[in-house]
DNA sequence: AATAAAAATGGACAATCATCCATTTCACGG
DNA sequence: CCGTGAAATGGATGATTGTCCATTTTTATT
C-alpha cells in the first residue's frame, strides 16, 4: 500500500527548499551572516518551518552540510559508473569528478568553506565538512596500490600518493575560492596529473583529455 | 628626538592584546561566535577600547588577519635567512616554513580556516585569508625554473609546480584543519617532498631532514 | 458538505549583539 | 603636588537574533 499523500509530498519539498536555501545563505553571506530572517525568506517559507522540519537552526546547518556531503560522493558514484574499472579510469574519475563543476561552483564551494571555517569551534559541523573523508581516502588507496605493485615499498607508496592528491585537490578547491576569476578547470587538473605522472610514470601520461 | 611616552607604550600593547584576544576567540568560537564580550573579556580590557583603537569590530577583525599574514611572512624570511642560496635549499625552507609549528598550530590554523571561510561573503577578509599569495607564488616559480632549465617548457614546468606545491601545502593545512590527532609534521612534509622529488628527480631525495 | 487532524503562519518574546558616550582614571609637565 | 588633556571604563541603547506558540489555513476522512 504505503500510499503517498499530498502532504508528505509538500513536507518534502519543503524540506529541500529550505536545505537549499540554507546552502544559498550561507554560500552568499556566511555562517555568521545566515540568519534564520534570510534563510526562510529566501526559501519563501514562513519562520516557523524551521522550527517544524528541523526542531532548531543548527540542525537545519548540520542537515544542510551533510546534503553537500551527498552530493560529492554522488558525484563521485556517477564518474565511476562511466569509467574503466582499471586502476588509472578509477583515479581519473576521480580527479575529474572533485574538479567537475557540479560540485566546484561558487555556490558549493562558497558554502564548503563557511562550514569547515566553524568546524573546529562548532563540533557538529566538523563530520560532514570533510568531504575528502575516509572513505575517498581508501577508493585512491585501493587504485594507487595496483599501480605501485610493483614498486618499492607498494603501500607506503599508495598511502602516500593518495594523501599527497587529497591534499592537491583540496589546494585546488581553495584556489578557486579565493581567485575564482583566475581559477582554470582544465589548468588544475593538468596540474594534478602532472604531479601523479611524475610519481607513477608508466601509467599516465600528460596530456589531458 | 622621538621619545616614547608611557602612554604610547601602552597604547600600542593595548592593540596588540586586543588582536591576540581576537585571533584567540576566533579560533576557539569562530568568526560567528567573536562578540565584542567574548573578546574583551579574553583581552582582559574594558569594552570601549575597540572602538578606541579600531573605530568597529570589523576593523579589529581585519587587523587580526593582517596580523596573521605578517606572521606567516616573518616565518617564511626566517627559514629563508638561515638556508642556503640554491633553487633546491630556497624551496626547502619555503615548504618547512609553512609546516612549522610556528603558524601551523591549532590556534593559527582554525583562526585561518575561519577567516577563509568568511572571505567570499566579507570581502574585506579576502585580502587577507590567502596567506599564500603571488609574493609566495613568485618565490616557487623563482626556484622552480632554476630547477627546470634544462627540461622542456621550462616555464610552463615551474608554474606548475609552484601552483601544485601550494595546493599541496594548503591540502595539508586542511588535513591538520581536520585531523589534528592524526596529523603527523613529519609525514606532510615527507609527502610534498615526494610529490616535488618525482617532478625533479635530480634535485631531491625522499630523506627527509 | 461537515468535521477533525495536520501543516503552516507570523507576531511576540527574551536574549544577545555592536555601538555609543557620559563619567572616571591615568600620565605627565610645571 | 597640582592641573590638564588624553586614555580607559562600563552601563545604556536600539537593533537583531533564535525560538516559541496562539491562530489560521490546508488536507484527509466521513
Amino acid at each position: 500500500m504505503s500510499v503517498i499523500s499530498g502532504n508528505q509530498i509538500k513536507k518534502k519539498r519543503h524540506r529541500q527548499q529550505l536545505v537549499d536555501a540554507t546552502i544559498e545563505t550561507v554560500s552568499e553571506f556566511g555562517i555568521a551572516g545566515a540568519s534564520v530572517t534570510r534563510i526562510i525568506t529566501r526559501a519563501k517559507l514562513s519562520r516557523g518551518m524551521i522550527h517544524l522540519h528541523f526542531d532548531n537552526k543548527e540542525h537545519l546547518l548540520i542537515e544542510a552540510a551533510r546534503h553537500m556531503s551527498d552530493v560529492y560522493y554522488a558525484q563521485l558514484e556517477t564518474f565511476l559508473r562511466s569509467a574503466g574499472t582499471n586502476a588509472s579510469d578509477r583515479l581519473r574519475a576521480l580527479i575529474s569528478a572533485d574538479l567537475s563543476d557540479k560540485i566546484l561552483n561558487p555556490k558549493t564551494v562558497n558554502a564548503w568553506f563557511a562550514f569547515r571555517g566553524e568546524a573546529r569551534s562548532h563540533n557538529s559541523f566538523a563530520k560532514h565538512s570533510d568531504t575528502r573523508d575516509d572513505a575517498l581516502r581508501q577508493m585512491f588507496i585501493q587504485a594507487y596500490r595496483e599501480l605501485a605493485k610493483d614498486r618499492n615499498e607498494p603501500d607506503a607508496l599508495a598511502r602516500d600518493a593518495a594523501h599527497g592528491t587529497i591534499a592537491l585537490l583540496e589546494g585546488m578547491w581553495a584556489d578557486y575560492l579565493l581567485h575564482p576569476d583566475a581559477f582554470n578547470r582544465n589548468t588544475a587538473k593538468r596540474i594534478v596529473f602532472r604531479f601523479i605522472s611524475a610519481l607513477f610514470p608508466v601509467n599516465f601520461d600528460t596530456t589531458v583529455n
